[in-house]
DNA sequence: CTTAATTTGTTATAATATAACGTTTGTTAT
DNA sequence: ATAACAAACGTTATATTATAACAAATTAAG
């Protein structure tokens, strides 16, 4: 009986409460701060919990924004594989959730024929609303 | 007559210099220490740089690991399309130049039948030396 | 219960990056 | 050449992001 729902901890559970409520990716910073009348107060807190949340993949950090998003992919296999989509405009970040993408880079082999089980893809260009917007 | 090939500044030629020499990518600090001895002083005038020779094309930013690398790719449309293999355990970085990578990551239209111009991707895994070493 | 592993709380500090300001240098057009 | 503008520079201070170190408390397993 393989328990496969981890059991988060109390600020583990505190921390991803906020960022799945959110409509965007937070920063750590941020988060500590809508965490404070739950009894956090330093910044490590909030880190490790960050740290475990992406570590059985329940988050993802986006790298160009060092910000924190919900996982909304539920294949997603443990953080090993995201692609998200970013708006220049308005910082609008959304996971994308493509069989066909994730299929091809997960097979991708570079030029010496090495293949690799994890990647980070970040799009980035204007979403619908902006674009619209323009 | 466009003059196609930008007139680098002094600080942008020094600190393209010290990454160019560079077995890997380096941080800006590391950087700054690496120039001291040629009269940059300040972060500032190192992080200056680097945003101009991101913007041009002539280094890449790694997200994961705050550290900037040259550009081994001529073909490389001013930091546009940018992907990067990374050894997990030796910490080597490689721009990967792939035709058919960057075609069909520009041609990459997600669910909504958005395109975007510009991304960034960085796989992550063993490289050569290290999966034998293993 | 006992032991080991994980999580927590706390303080301090490291590492990364930008704001603000005035000066200097380089380019362009008259 | 020189006025006008843009780009780059130098400098100080500060903001933002992230980790080290250590002790206490909680949880999971035998
Ligand atoms: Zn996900
Ligand atoms: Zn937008
Ligand atoms: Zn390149
Ligand atoms: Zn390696």
């Amino acid at each position: 009986m393989t328990q496969k729902q981890e059991q988060l901890s109390k600020n583990q559970q505190i921390v991803l409460n906020i960022i799945e409520k959110a409509k965007g990716p937070l920063k750590a910073y941020s988060i500590l701060y809508n965490v404070q009348k739950r009894g956090i107060k330093a910044p490590l807190q909030v880190y490790r919990a960050l740290e475990k949340l992406i570590e059985i993949g329940k988050i993802h950090k986006i790298e160009s924004k060092n910000a924190f998003i919900a996982c909304k992919n539920s294949d997603c296999e443990i953080s090993k594989a995201t692609a998200f989509s970013i708006c220049n405009n308005c910082e609008h970040v959304k996971e994308i959730k493509n069989t066909k993408l994730s299929k091809y880079l997960s097979n991708f082999e570079d030029n010496s024929g090495m293949k690799y089980k994890k990647y980070n893809l970040e799009f980035f260009g204007l979403c619908k609303d902006c674009k619209l917007k323009q």
